[in-house]
DNA sequence: AATTTCAAGTAACGAGTGTTAGTTATATAT
DNA sequence: ATATATAACTAACACTCGTTACTTGAAATT
C-alpha cells in the first residue's frame, strides 16, 4: 500500500500548513479557503486528504500531547535524582519538546480549547495530569528542604507552566541562544532567580 | 446629556458581557448572537449600545493598556530604589491591575491579535515599550550586580511576561491566596527562584 | 400633555463558513 | 495497454456571520 505513504505525506504537508495558519490567525479565525489558497489549490481539494478541520486541530493537539507525555515520563523513570534536578530535566525535556515544532506547539498551547466534546475533556485531562506530575516534583522538593515552603505550590507550578507554554510565541529559532542553552536558562532562573546567590 | 451617562452605563454591560464571552470562546469564535442572547436581547439591539463587535475588543484591550501604563509609570517614578525592588513593585503592580478585572486581563492577553490595523500596530507598539522598559529595570539590576549576568535578558523579561500573562488563565480570586499576596510571591519567585537561598 | 430619548424589536442584506457529491487529468502498477 | 490510485477540480448545499434600515413601546423631560 505505498497509497498510505504518499497520501499520509500530503497529509503531513496540509496539517502543517494548516498548523502555520492557525498559529497565525487562531484556528476559529482561519478558513478552509485560507489553508487551500496557501497550498495553492481549492478549498474542496483538502478533504481528499483530511476529514475535518477539527480533524487537523485534533492531530496538532494530541499528537503534541503524546511527545510532552513521553519526555516527561522519561524524567520521572531516574531514580536517585534530586528534586531540583528531576525539576530541571523536566524543564529542559519540555523546551526540547517544543522547539522540535514551535508552531504546533503555539496551536498545542492557544488552540486546544476549540476542540469540540469530548475530544476538550481528554485533553484537558491529560494536560492536568501532566502539570500535577510536575507538581509533585516540587512537591517533593519542598519535602526535602530543597524549595522553599513559603510559596503557593499551585501558583508555582502554574509559573513553570506560564513560562514553558509562552516560549513559541516569542522564541526565535535563528537566535544567538540555543534551544538546549534556553532549556537550561529557563531552569536556572525558575529554579533559582534573576538574583545573584552569592 | 444624562442620556450619556446612562448610555455609558449600559454600554458597559454590554462590554462586560463581551469580556466574559470573549474570554470563554475567543474573539473570532463569539458571535454577536451569543452575545445578544446572554443578554437576552436581540442581536440587532447590540448596535443601539456599541458600534462594531471589534469596537468592543478595542474598548477592553486599551483601556487595559492604560492601566498598565499607569501603573509602571508610578513605578518608574521612585527614584533612589534598586533595581530588584524596582522590578517587586512593577511585578505587583502588573498583577494589581490585572486582578481588578482577571476576564478583560484574559481578553487584553488572548484576543488582541484579532484588532485590526491601524489598532493592531498600535497595541503591539505599546506593547513594546512597556516590555522594554521592564527590560531596562533588569538591565539596571544586571549593570549595578543585583541580578545575574549570564542569563540573556530577552528570555528573562519574556520569562517574566509569560509568567504574568497567564494569571487570568487559572487564578481563582476566590482562593486561600490574595491577589496581593500572589503578587508578591510571584515577584519573589521570579527573582529569588524556588531554591533556598541559605 | 407633548416631546424627546432609550432600548429594544423585526426583517433582511451580502458575504463567508465547513462540507458534500460527482468529475477529471495525471502518474503508477499490472 | 489497461487498470488503479492520487490529487486535484467545479458546483453547490445549508448555515452562520456582522451589520443596516426601519419600527415600537416605555420612560424621562419639558
Amino acid at each position: 500500500m505505498s497509497e498510505a505513504i504518499s497520501n499520509l505525506s500530503r497529509k503531513e504537508q496540509v496539517i502543517r500548513k494548516a498548523a502555520e495558519l492557525f498559529k497565525e490567525k487562531g484556528y476559529a479565525a482561519a478558513s478552509m479557503r485560507d489553508l487551500a489558497h496557501l497550498l495553492g489549490i481549492e478549498a474542496a481539494s483538502l478533504y481528499s486528504h483530511i476529514k475535518s478541520k477539527e480533524e487537523i486541530l485534533r492531530s496538532l493537539c494530541f499528537d503534541m500531547a503524546a511527545e510532552f507525555q513521553k519526555s516527561l515520563a522519561e524524567v520521572e523513570s531516574k531514580k536517585d535524582i534530586s528534586a531540583s534536578e528531576k525539576l530541571r530535566n523536566g524543564i529542559i525535556g519540555h523546551i526540547q519538546v517544543m522547539a522540535k515544532d514551535l508552531t504546533a506547539s503555539a496551536v498545542f498551547m492557544n488552540e486546544h480549547r476549540h476542540l469540540s466534546q469530548p475530544y476538550l475533556r481528554d485533553f484537558l485531562l491529560m494536560r492536568i495530569n501532566y502539570i500535577n506530575r510536575f507538581k509533585s516534583i516540587i512537591e517533593q522538593g519542598v519535602q526535602t528542604k530543597e524549595f522553599k515552603d513559603s510559596i503557593d505550590k499551585k501558583l508555582a507550578v502554574m509559573t513553570l507552566f506560564s513560562s514553558l507554554n509562552w516560549m513559541p510565541m516569542w522564541y526565535d529559532p535563528g537566535s544567538a541562544i540555543d534551544p538546549s542553552q534556553l532549556g537550561f536558562q529557563l531552569a536556572d532562573m525558575l529554579v533559582n532567580g534573576l538574583k545573584k546567590n552569592d
